[in-house]
DNA sequence: AGAAGTAGTGCAATCGCTTGCCGGAAGGTT
DNA sequence: AACCTTCCGGCAAGCGATTGCACTACTTCT
């Protein structure tokens, strides 16, 4: 290994010097800087990154961590897609990305402090939006730098990234109603979760808006499967009067509803909405209309707000929110007669 | 931040003392340890991971580079599926994951050896899988450890694990064959990917096996994506005597196969089968037979392999085939008349 | 001309932990 | 009783960087 100290040497220099040369800072004489950079290159130096951090107390890491199930690991593609924007934005200002997958929820807490008490990262993008968390209270007492994604709490001053879920649920809905519903069907994620609670909230209000009736039997929670979602269509369908038309809170759930429905022969009966865009469902039978999230968009904000902060480019949390979109597909595409 | 002489002082030890203590190594009086343990737990110690690395000289960490045009990154769940197994298995022994994104191949080498460089990480996994790859000859200059997913070569004594691409084919064709097809034609994917080349030859073997000919016009390469798939279906259906059956080798081509068809009209006339069971592809119309790649275990055992090597365990390169699986759907399930 | 700046480097302490080596105490041998 | 072992645990030297402070030449000012 080459260190410091044989750069140093080649350019009959102090470590100091060469430290302040490659941190760029400091005023060097041009003559000693072209000496040192000659004695980097001659040596195909490069500083040692852990000794970096020691000395210089930070880590230039941000940690994630990814709850996931098994089961739903590959329902959909919201994590790869968040890192990548995570990733994105990490790569060009030089951070490094330290992961931590964890199969439960339970398991985030302790993977998260973890690498917070190792000092292992110098700030964490929080992914799993449960309501309350204690894991967000923790963060807090000790002051270290996170983010959230996916989640919105106007109570705590911390840094958030989400998209408008409120928006997501009154875009699905004003666009049902706009095809002719009048009985509109809920499918909800876990309860629990903030995502479910605005997307729900944003169904609500709309119906109200529009001077619709909110029919409790037409609402139902399940997990973010397929089977949950297949399951709350059936229960929806058994209904003295079900919905003509279903919103679910995720494409996995959507996919399902639709496989209730073909089993039944009512694909054209009853229109179902989704939301996230996952790719391959604008490929099922019949292709899914769905609410598109700026997944992306959210994990490179959420980056860009943590580095800043750990830059101190900005002081105060910052609270982002990111636009959705509808996508219209075949299984809404058509007015109730 | 409590330290370690923190500890000490409180334990009425010396540093020293305690590094041991919770190192789990020498031989310390059971008496002191359960001083130094009751100091750790009262002033909540937890050792710093930075300092201990460069003390250690190991990083405990193990970098992946995952190397993904934005355009392919959703369409298949490979990656996150792969580092699920890696994440599993690195969990359990005690080692971190850095990653590192980026958007093209050319990019990966340069990622990965910045890792390397700068002493991030004390092994890599590497998943792109060029026939020849000037990285690996590079990690092998310079004595790195590492371990390749989803690639065999035969010629370099370096840890490898992969499916048995070959068998991929064969398994597939077999089965087209035993469904009476006997015109069997081929999209693949990249040319340069020895994925390719190995599916292909399982492919051309168990053609030339049964007695059936190789038809060079049946057989197509394109991108790993939906409109490669598209068009390759299309390029083979323009031919004077269309092969009656195809086999893709990825989901995704499959996937775009299957458009073709059914905008021809010609979905139960040709039999398409796909690679990776993609869990959507069970979903779509008509579900796609494919054959499943054993992808967490690559990564788990990869993983397994690498951190066997940082630890002195094992010796030599290893190198490990994974079995894969077929899962017939109905895109197959139908007997030429 | 002497005082006061200023620019360019080097010295050495420090970050928090690990580990080789050494010494004292306790117990076992002739 | 003198001598060896064995067991415990402390000392101090690293690991490879960063950075505050001091020091030496020059300028520049009065």
């Amino acid at each position: 290994m080459t260190t410091i100290r044989d750069v140093a040497k080649a350019a009959g220099v102090a470590p100091s010097t060469v430290s302040r040369v490659l941190s760029g800072s400091s005023r060097i004489s041009p003559a000693t800087q072209e000496r040192v950079r000659a004695a980097v290159a001659k040596l195909n130096y490069y500083p040692n990154a852990i000794a970096r951090s020691l000395a210089g107390r930070a880590t230039h890491t941000i940690g994630i961590v990814i709850a996931r199930p098994a089961q739903q690991a590959l329902a959909n593609p919201f994590f790869p897609e968040l890192m990548r924007g995570v990733g994105t934005c990490l790569q060009g200002r030089n951070y490094n990305l330290l992961l931590s997958m964890t199969g439960s929820p339970a398991e985030e807490r302790t993977a998260c402090m973890r690498m917070v008490h190792h000092r292992q990262v110098d700030g964490v993008i929080l992914t799993s939006s449960r309501t309350h968390d204690r894991l967000i209270d923790e963060l807090m007492a000790e002051e270290f730098p996170f983010v959230l994604v996916g989640r919105a709490d106007d109570q705590l001053p911390v840094n958030w990234v989400n998209n408008d879920n409120a928006a997501v649920g009154a875009m699905a809905v004003e666009h049902l109603i706009s095809r002719g519903h009048r009985r509109i069907g809920l499918i909800a994620g876990p309860p629990d979760l903030t995502v479910t609670i605005d997307r729900r909230r944003g169904f609500e209000e709309t119906l109200a808006r529009a001077g619709l009736p909110l029919t409790p039997k037409h609402q139902v929670n399940g997990a973010f499967t397929k089977e949950g979602g297949y399951r709350g269509m059936g229960q929806l369908l058994s209904q003295p009067e079900p919905p003509t038309a279903v919103f679910c809170t995720d494409d996995a759930m959507a996919v399902g509803a639709l496989m209730a429905l073909k089993e039944r022969d009512l694909v054209r009966q009853v229109a179902v909405v989704g939301v996230n865009d996952d790719p391959l469902t604008a490929l099922i039978d019949p292709s899914l209309t769905t609410v598109r999230i700026p997944v992306f968009e959210l994990g490179n904000t959420a980056a860009q707000i943590l580095v800043d902060q750990l830059r101190g480019v900005v002081q105060g949390p910052r609270q982002v929110i990111l636009p959705s979109q509808l996508v219209v597909r075949e299984s809404t595409n058509w007015t109730l007669a």
